[in-house]
DNA sequence: TGCACTTACTAAATCGCTTTTCCAGAGATT
DNA sequence: AATCTCTGGAAAAGCGATTTAGTAAGTGCA
């Protein structure tokens, strides 16, 4: 019989496939059932004596079974793989994020599939949807626009659409702002320059909102030809660069900036140089996000932290016990602390005392 | 109990299921093996109608029929995944590989699974049998030792194990050096500090034997006293800060320095600073990869450039090619040319004439 | 009319595993 | 002796596709 169908199929050849269920009970002379029953644990296996477990488990061992991934996913209607989506894998960011996401993930047994959109609407729809042919249990979402209601749970991080059923992972922006301009407040600053984000970045709403909600809270004043807007969706610190021109180009006074994020303060930074200030003496600057490179700058960045990498976890944790518990009940956003990380780019306003404004504008002057 | 837990889950549980092959076949009234076989536009199909064919692909993309992934997958035995294997993800060299690595993949229809094994030589051994138990097509190690031989197709990324069956993607450490060396020459610096990689990294050998051989060539004695070698594992430039430092002490005169990558580079401007030189007037650094935040530093950074992301997607292109087409012949290194790009970390050696030695150190003297 | 070809599909075997259902025999109970 | 209850395990029905080996009906041709 066997020999017929061995026949049948044509080949003395037995290339030596990898083994599997059937072999192995085979060899065991078990059936498949009794050997997955004994392997998976399952308590439907209780009524099978500790020895015939035994032998089972050291073959299995012996022999470096493994089940296969594939059928047991087809079977279980679970792949243990999670998607995530990020606009760009080569920054900051995201990254850190994602080392946070993987940390978690493979803690758990689960990996984890990228791909990254560059903000390329048509990609930001189409992936999500390949991850879920690939049948992925669930979906991470960083710093990306989100609206669709998919079938699988949703975490996203920073973003800021409500979609309903979809946790959000977001910054305490208020505080954020307040510990930015409470700092620079008492640095003695009171003419800071201000940078958006651009249009389609999540973040820049709530922030700039935060922003002129906080100042008008501690009395600071924002003068609208010191505010700009970050354009083009590069990476690069490039954006920060030009924005910056642009506010020197307007001609107001000011002894601080208070940057988008932490690329556009290296680009701003540039450009206050470029015209002969120093950083911190003649203007401070304040970034955000804290990526890693922050700390690498000289002289290094004083920024407003996100926990980034705990944002990441904390992603995964609660996709996972969505996945896990569906019944369990779920909150839509989780709130993440900020933290002032002061380094070397913030100073005491300068200049002869507090009164004398325009000490930037003077100085600037002086060094031309 | 469990029996009745099972049925009632069962039962209720008859949710509008997703479209499937043998659905979508009932609803043409055609058999399953049809629509498959015109669905993948299999040769087979070549004696079924034209409008039979139209028929099933309009009802295919009326109900947005997507194969089952796992299932396909089990039949085919080829999952269209790639698993990646990298130091760590929170870092620019290998997230510049990856984002090349991702290029090609996604683009070619292929996903891939990211694991960061953060130096422990446990995770170096077990992620990739974890890849290989979820069926991936082949592996991408990058900046990563490897000894293993597996049953797929395997492409490194600056790996420096020989092994039989692995093609390596690697740069002309040759040419990099003298870029490097000459640029520097060319300036005037005939004291030159070094800078040794951790003895884990994958290129510190090759690269240090690659310097030895060009700075004999071009004739620059290399001073043993001026050489450090990084130490920890730590991806932060606090490394290269601590070499640097005890470069500093060993009291040698020098008015260069040759970074191993642009991340200890930083570290070592930061130390330079610290004793208050100037970079580059006091002092020129360059440093190695060009990662992403070398042009983002103030002053931007003098470096050698790895394509890291041509490297990347030169690693996919050839994975993928050795996958499809397994009897390709295969080369065991793909070469890719460095660059070097000068920015602001590099000028003209300092001090009253070329003969001048200790001008570094006279500097330094004066800024005290 | 008879036979070989096409044409247009279908049946059925896998892929490897999980899980419910079923069953035979040994003891225990009535 | 008849019935019940455990024990220990096997059978079989999927999961959702792919693919080979047919097969029934229609055509062309001698």
């Amino acid at each position: 019989m066997g020999q017929t169908k061995a026949k049948a199929n044509g080949m003395a050849r037995a290339p030596r496939r990898t083994m599997n269920l059937k072999k192995l009970a085979e060899h065991l002379d078990l059936s498949p059932a009794t050997v997955s029953l004994v392997i998976n644990r399952s308590s439907a296996a209780d009524s099978i004596p500790q020895d015939t477990k035994d032998r089972v488990l050291a073959a299995a061992r012996k022999f470096k079974y493994r089940p296969n991934f594939f059928a047991r996913s087809l079977r279980a209607q679970r792949s243990f793989t999670i998607g995530v989506i990020v606009p760009e894998v080569s920054e900051g960011y995201s990254t850190a994020v994602m080392s946070g996401i993987e940390d978690y993930l493979l803690q758990e047994g689960y990996f984890y599939l990228v791909a990254s959109h560059r903000h390329r609407a048509d990609l930001i729809d189409e992936y999500p949807r390949m991850f879920l042919e690939r049948s992925v249990d669930g979906i991470i979402a960083v710093d990306t626009p989100w609206r669709l209601n998919l079938a699988v749970p949703v975490v996203t991080v920073s973003g800021h659409d409500t979609v309903k059923g979809v946790t959000n992972i977001v910054l305490n922006h208020l505080r954020a702002a307040e510990v930015a301009l409470k700092h620079l407040l008492h640095l003695g600053h009171r003419h800071i320059g201000f940078m958006k984000g651009q249009e389609f970045s999540s973040d820049t709403n709530v922030r700039w909102n935060t922003i002129e909600c906080i100042a008008k809270k501690l009395g600071i004043g924002i003068n609208p030809r010191l505010v700009v807007q970050l354009e083009g969706d590069s990476p690069s610190p490039q954006l920060g660069y030009l924005a910056t021109k642009k506010l020197l180009a307007c001609g107001e006074n000011f002894s601080a900036l208070f940057a988008f994020n932490d690329i556009s303060a290296m680009g701003a930074i540039r450009a206050l140089r470029q015209i002969g200030w120093q950083v911190p003496e003649d203007i401070s600057v304040v970034g955000f996000d804290d990526i890693e490179s922050a700390a690498y700058q000289n002289p290094s960045l004083t920024t407003v932290r996100q926990p980034l990498r705990e944002m990441g976890r904390a992603a995964a944790e609660i996709l996972l016990k969505r996945i896990n518990r569906p019944s369990s009940e779920l909150h839509d956003e989780h709130v993440v602390e900020p933290e002032l990380v002061v380094r070397e780019t913030t100073a005491r306003a300068a200049g002869p005392g507090l009164a004398s404004s325009g000490s930037a504008m003077k100085k600037r002057a002086g060094k031309r």
